[in-house]
RNA sequence: CGGGGAGUGGCGCAGUUGGUAGCGUGCCUGGUUUGGGACCAGGAGGCCGGGGGUUCAAGUCCCCCCUCCCCGACCA
C-alpha cells in the first residue's frame, strides 16, 4: 500500500495497516493478516513460556459470560457503560468478558477445597470486549483486544506476595525478551478494587498513561497515586497575626497577587509575592455509592490546580460532581470566589469536611479567602489560625516536584500500559464464597491476586518502539519472518534458482522466510515493500548472483555487506542467532 | 458525553452558479522494461455514509440520523 490511511495519526497504527498487518473491522475492532497474525502468534508464545515457567496453568473461558457472577461482585453495574451486555432468546442477561475475576474464583471455588491445592496460579490467552468510549490508535486502545489475565490464590498474605513477586518477575522477562523498554510504576487499584498495584508502562510519548520518575533513585509512580513527602513544619513565631484587606477587583489568583506586590501597606520586605503564597480553597461535592451528596473543600497552593483523575482515585469508589451556583446558594456562609479556611471544617458553621494539600506546611502563612465578597486574609497561619480536616494529595504533579522517597526532583513523562499486576485480597473470594480448609479443618477465605497484560496491545507498543520513518523494524523474536528475500534485477533462471535455492535451504534449517518472487515488479517496489515490512534481515538475490554473491542488509542498521553465495546460509543464520 | 475536523472506486483526493461523476495510485489483459516506488495501449471497478425534503434535475441546497479521526472527559 502506497499510501498513508488517512485516519491514522500513530506512526505504529499507520504502518501496520500500511504495510498489511492488520486491517480495521469494526469501531476499535481489527482483523489480524497473516504478517500481523504471525507475529501476534510470536507475542503470546513468549508470554505463554513465561507464565508456564513460573508455575502457572493456562486455561481458556468462553467470553460469553453469564450476568450472575459478575451481579454478586457488583461489577454488571460498576462496570457501567463499559460491559458490553446481550440477550439471549429468552432475554436471559449475557456479557462479553472485559477481565476474568469472577469466572476464575468460581473455577477454583469448584474445583479445589484444601489449602494444598493452593498457592495455585492460572491464566489464559483472549479476546476482551469493553465498550470504550473512544477507541484510539488502532491496537493500542480497541474495543475488543487480546489479553493474558492470569489470577493467583493463595492462603495468606505472604502467599499472594510471592505468587505477586513471580508474576512481577515474569512481566520483567517478556518485557525484555520482547525488547520493549519499560517502567513499573505504582498505581491506583480503580475498578479493580484490591490493594496494592503495579503498572508495567511502555515510556512513549503518545501514551495515554502519565507517571512521574524520580532523577535519582527508583521512584516511580502514575500521576494518579504519587505520594508528596510532607515538608518539616516553619517556625511561625515571627509571622506578623493574620489581618483581613479589602482586595476589590481582583478576580484571579494573579490580580490578587499583583495587587499585594503594588500597594505599599501589603508588600513583602524580602521578596515579592507569588501565587504559591495564596491558598486555593476549591470545594466539590462527592456522590457516595449509596447517592449521599457530601461537600468537600481542598485547599492547595494557588498556583497549582486540584488534578480532578487524582481526586477521583484518591476518593473512589466515591463519584466527585461539581459543586454548582445552587449549592452555594444552600450554603450562604461560603462565599464564591473568597473562600477561606476559618469557613470551612466539620467543626465550622459550614460543616464541610476540608482536607489540605500535604504542602501547607504545619507553620506556614497564606493568603487567602476572608469569606465576604472582595476580601482577603493575609498571614493566615496553619496550625495557629487555622486547622483542617485531614490531608488530601490531589494537586496538579509537576516536572521538578519532589521526589516522597529521596527528595530529588522528579520529572514527568507518559507511557503505554502493557502489564497491571493487583493484589486483590479476598474481594472477589468474599463475595463467591471462595475458601478452602486450612490444617486445622477451619475454612479460610482465599486471598487473590490478578496481572493483566495486554497482548495486541504490546504488538502495538513493539511496532511504536522499533519502527523508523519508512517502516517497521521487528527484532528477530517478534518478527514474522526473520529473513525477506527480495529477488531483484532481470528475471533469469541464475538468480531465480540462486532464491529459491537460498530460500529453501534456510527454510529447512528453521529460519522463517519470506520470498519475494513477484515477476515484473520493479526492484525499487520490492525494496520498499521489504522495508515497510520490516523482518530484521534482507537478502537480495540480484545482478551480483553472476559473481556469485549476495547482498545481505540489516533492517535494524541499515548496514548492508557482499557475501558469496555459498556463505549465505552461515551468514544469514549467525544474524539471526545475534540479534 | 463536550469541542473541532471529515465521510465520493481498494487507498489518497478533486468535483465551479444544482445539469446525471473524475484524477492519481492500485487491480485485470497485452507488449516493452528490471538495483531504489518504470512505460505504452486497452479494460474492470462507484445506492457520492443513510433517510427525508426542495427542484424538471441533487455529490452539490435544506432537515434529521449514522460513522470515522483529533482534543478533552472516562477507562485494565
Amino acid at each position: 500500500m502506497r499510501d498513508n490511511p488517512v485516519d491514522a495519526e500513530v506512526p505504529s497504527h499507520r504502518l501496520l495497516v500500511r504495510a498489511g498487518y492488520i486491517r480495521r473491522a469494526a469501531p476499535g475492532g481489527y482483523t489480524w493478516l497473516p504478517l500481523g497474525w504471525r507475529v501476534y502468534q510470536h507475542v503470546a508464545e513468549i508470554i505463554r513460556q513465561e507464565m508456564d515457567n513460573m508455575g502457572a496453568q493456562e486455561v481458556n473461558f468462553p467470553a460469553m459470560l453469564p450476568r450472575e457472577p459478575y451481579e454478586a461482585s457488583g461489577r454488571w453495574t460498576d462496570y457501567g457503560d463499559n460491559l458490553f451486555r446481550l440477550q439471549d432468546r429468552r432475554k436471559v442477561d449475557f456479557l462479553l468478558g472485559p477481565t476474568h475475576e469472577e469466572m476464575f474464583t468460581l473455577l477454583v471455588k469448584d474445583l479445589y477445597s484444601s489449602y494444598k491445592d493452593l498457592p495455585l496460579s492460572l491464566y489464559q490467552i483472549q479476546t476482551k470486549f469493553r465498550d470504550e468510549a473512544r477507541p484510539r490508535g488502532g491496537l493500542l486502545r480497541g474495543r475488543e483486544f487480546s489479553m493474558k489475565d492470569s489470577y493467583s490464590f493463595d492462603i495468606d498474605d505472604e502467599g499472594l506476595q510471592q505468587s505477586y513477586d513471580a508474576h512481577r518477575n515474569a512481566y520483567v522477562r517478556i518485557f525484555e525478551r520482547l525488547g520493549l523498554p519499560f517502567a513499573i510504576v505504582s498505581a491506583m487499584s480503580g475498578a479493580m478494587g484490591g490493594s496494592k498495584s503495579e503498572e508495567f508502562l511502555f515510556p512513549c510519548e503518545i501514551g495515554e498513561d502519565t507517571f512521574v520518575q524520580c532523577t535519582k533513585c527508583d521512584y516511580s509512580a502514575n500521576t494518579e497515586a504519587v505520594r508528596v513527602g510532607a515538608p518539616a513544619a516553619i517556625d511561625s513565631k515571627s509571622t506578623p497575626r493574620a489581618q483581613v484587606f479589602d482586595t476589590p477587583a481582583t478576580p484571579t489568583i494573579q490580580t490578587l497577587v499583583d495587587l499585594f506586590n503594588s500597594r505599599a501597606d501589603l508588600q513583602r520586605k524580602d521578596r515579592q509575592w507569588t501565587t504559591a503564597d495564596t491558598l486555593k480553597n476549591v470545594v466539590v461535592n462527592l456522590r457516595h455509592p449509596d447517592g449521599r451528596i457530601e461537600a468537600l473543600a481542598i485547599g492547595v497552593p494557588g498556583d497549582r490546580e486540584v488534578d480532578m483523575k487524582r481526586l477521583e482515585a484518591q476518593v473512589s469508589p466515591a463519584e466527585v460532581v461539581p459543586f454548582d451556583d445552587t449549592h452555594f446558594a444552600a450554603q450562604p456562609k461560603l462565599v464564591k470566589g473568597y473562600i477561606g479556611p476559618n469557613a470551612l471544617g466539620l467543626a465550622h458553621s459550614t460543616g464541610v469536611r476540608y482536607l489540605l494539600d500535604p504542602r501547607i506546611a504545619d507553620g506556614s502563612e497564606w493568603i487567602t479567602g476572608a469569606n465576604a465578597a472582595g476580601k482577603h486574609v493575609a498571614h493566615l497561619v496553619h496550625g495557629r489560625d487555622f486547622t483542617a480536616d485531614g490531608v488530601i494529595d490531589v494537586a496538579e504533579v509537576r516536572d521538578d516536584d519532589t521526589c516522597p522517597s529521596c527528595a530529588s526532583a522528579l520529572i514527568i513523562k507518559r507511557g503505554i500500559e502493557i502489564g497491571h499486576v493487583f493484589q486483590l485480597g479476598q474481594k472477589y473470594a468474599e463475595v463467591l464464597g471462595l475458601s478452602v480448609l486450612d490444617k486445622n479443618g477451619k475454612a479460610q477465605t482465599v486471598t487473590m491476586g490478578s496481572y493483566g497484560f495486554g497482548v495486541s496491545r504490546a504488538v502495538a507498543a513493539i511496532a511504536e518502539a522499533t519502527c523508523d520513518d519508512i517502516g517497521l523494524r521487528w527484532p528477530h523474536a517478534i518478527a514474522p519472518f526473520n529473513v525477506h528475500i527480495v529477488m531483484a534485477g532481470k528475471e533469469d533462471a541464475l538468480i531465480t534458482d540462486t532464491a529459491n535455492n537460498l530460500a529453501q535451504t534456510l527454510d529447512s534449517q528453521g529460519i522463517r522466510v519470506l520470498l519475494d518472487d513477484r515477476v515484473g515488479v520493479s526492484p525499487g517496489v520490492k525494496f520498499k515493500d521489504a522495508e515497510l515490512i520490516g523482518n530484521p534481515i534482507i537478502v537480495v538475490v540480484g545482478r551480483g548472483a553472476a559473481n556469485g554473491v549476495v547482498e545481505v542488509r540489516d533492517r535494524l542498521t541499515g548496514l548492508a555487506s557482499e557475501v558469496a553465495i555459498a556463505d549465505a546460509v552461515a551468514h544469514v543464520k549467525s544474524a539471526c542467532a545475534t540479534s
